[in-house]
DNA sequence: GATATAATATTAACACTGTTAAGTTAAATG
DNA sequence: CATTTAACTTAACAGTGTTAATATTATATC
């Protein structure tokens, strides 16, 4: 009866696949400028096939933000942070933070603006990888505080104040390449840097 | 011949109603859910009069951005702020600046965030109003720097830092309204607080 | 005042869009 | 072999931005 395991894994492939696709056109396309059609006509199928397997393209748009989250989580995970160090591990995750949203613009865009615009209310609920990447932050900045290299305060508010930075250089650093920013590496270390310097004990 | 003066005030306040009515629209609905059709039925005219008046929807999009801009220099600027106290007046024009993002959130996306999206390398050109915008935060840092207040350090980058955090924090919460955010004033104070001491002498 | 001219607005159409309902084909089960 | 089930496609709907051709209106000229 291995029948409806093949089945099952066929019908991942495709889900998959689709997945593939639609990445990969929102991505260098823009999530607007998609349609079904296309990626339909790019993986070969009828363009109602994937409704079979997503509920419309926002849910698309959903499933392909997830696997950046993902990835995001993933890569700074594996930082393998040294913990007797906690402000320069802060400092790495943040500065691979800002990396991973300039290596996948279009990703970390439709994940962290377009996505919310599209699904009120839903963005970073409970229990959803994106909070995951959050806490990860947290913990290192709990860890600052435990640890007195920063000056006692709520974590939570000191978390979120580091996301805004780092947030914040990275889309206008996506949204602005024809700014005459300072030398991307310098300015984002400059953020991170005085940041932190502001939040020492 | 006031005849040709009557002319271009007339053809100017249709422009300005035209402009409104897509403001309205596009601030309320967002910008995809507006259609062509949608705004001149609003204005009461057939949507192609409106291609008389602007390019595209594109352009109608970059003029409603230009007035928010306008508006938001504006504002920054009727602060008045006192020279005597740079790192006073950097952190009222902080507050200020994300203040106006959160009470206009949906120009402020409009204009920060979709509008690069859609006008690629256009975004922040010289001489535009949103350089104006970051000319006025610079100068502000200038003055501190020069005061000695804040540690001797590129004017530029120092500006930049300081926008990355104000950017991202008004965006975060704007994007993500459900999060379990700290008090509002409370987080804007403490991104533009630690901004401040992190640059300090 | 009638007519030509310019400005302004509209209608009809094109090639798209996301999405649904109905229909088709192929495979698995009895 | 017949039937059920799953997978996929075709056709269609109502809507999109935009253009070209047309109609309407108001002004200027005779």
């Amino acid at each position: 009866m291995g029948v409806k395991e093949r089945r099952a894994r066929e019908r991942e492939q495709l889900r998959r696949q689709i997945l593939g696709a639609a990445r990969e056109l929102f991505v260098n396309e823009g999530y607007e400028n998609v349609s079904m059609r296309k990626i339909a006509n790019k993986i070969e199928y009828s363009p109602t096939t994937i409704y079979l397997y997503f509920k419309d393209k926002a849910d698309l748009l959903d499933s392909v933000c997830q696997e950046t989250l993902m990835n995001l989580l993933n890569t700074l995970e594996h930082l393998k942070s040294d913990i007797s160090d906690p402000i320069g591990a802060l400092r790495e995750s943040g500065r691979t933070y800002v990396e991973f949203g300039l290596e996948y613009p279009q990703d970390y865009k439709l994940t962290f603006v377009v996505r919310p615009q599209f699904q009120k209310g839903l963005g970073l609920q409970e229990g959803s990888v994106g909070e995951k990447v959050f806490n990860y932050l947290s913990e290192m900045v709990s860890e600052c505080i435990r640890q007195k290299k920063f000056r006692q305060m709520d974590v939570e508010t000191t978390g979120q104040v580091l996301w805004s930075a780092v947030h914040g250089v990275t889309l206008l650093l996506i949204d602005f390449p024809d700014f005459p920013w300072t030398e991307k590496d310098k300015l984002i270390d400059a953020v991170i840097h005085t940041m932190i310097e502001g939040l020492k004990a």
